[in-house]
DNA sequence: TTATGTGCAAAACATTTGCAGGAGT
DNA sequence: ACTCCTGCAAATGTTTTGCACATAA
């Protein structure tokens, strides 16, 4: 990531943004925080949400506004959609081609400004649906 | 809304359903509390909460898992779009066709048993992108 | 040296839940 | 009557924030 003059480059900052380009697996705050504590662990709470908050504000990582309750992060800025289960909240990637056009399509129609737009697949994976045929037949 | 045997018809649930009818601009919990505080003033808001997830359950409304803090609730059940405003937060339903195709093709690339999608596009809406040259001319 | 960042703890928010009393069927 | 539901308040879970100290530039 590029860090703006007044932007530091600290440890948290790097060992952040070097976990979660580790993982596939969009975690959230709070499984980052566990992530970067094995390296640094004095860290805080806070300063993992600030620094997510802030790398998302520049743009260095995306953060996902997806179902459930916790916001979740993810190193793959490249403009992609995910699919979510709805039975253990996992967020996977879903590698379907992204919809350039339906932007301008949405830009015609209304009265916003279209910055872009994103998918949420929701389903159940595989596990899940693996664990779920196994209480059906016990 | 179809009642089960075991699912009352409350006057809290006849109210809030009847409210959030009345309007188009997917309200937050809170927001429905409010409207129906009008006519039931002592209605919890725990009950609010109890009935809209209730009922989002069933089917009768749809809970919509978009960007922000909250959680918003609509009462058109229909598939349709939304956009969001990135500014003020408020959300507007967006008539772009509903891609009935991406389920099947999701289906067949991912190891997900699809239920569905949702579109979300983001932008700023007429209001905020006026009041925000506003303050660059001053 | 000095503005920016951190750790810690408390606060702020959104949502859920336990329970005693109330109401629909 | 017998459940289910409600109001209230407390609890929970997530994210933000104030502040004194630390540190990158």
């Amino acid at each position: 990531m590029q860090f703006t003059p007044q932007m530091r480059l600290t440890t948290q900052r790097q060992i952040i943004l070097e976990e979660l380009r580790k993982v596939t697996s969009h975690p959230t705050a709070n499984e980052v925080y566990d992530m970067v504590r094995k390296r640094l662990p004095r860290i805080g709470l806070g300063t993992v949400y600030r620094n997510l908050e802030l790398m998302a504000e520049t743009g260095a990582i995306l953060k996902l506004e997806v179902g459930g309750t916790q916001k979740r992060f993810d190193a793959t800025t490249a403009p992609h959609y995910h699919i979510r289960c709805i039975s253990c909240g996992k967020v996977d990637d879903i590698d379907i081609p992204v919809m350039t056009d339906i932007d301008k399509t949405a830009a015609e129609i209304s009265q916003y400004q279209i910055l872009g737009h994103h998918i949420e697949f929701s389903g159940v994976c595989s596990t899940c649906s693996s664990s779920k045929e196994e209480t059906l037949v016990n």
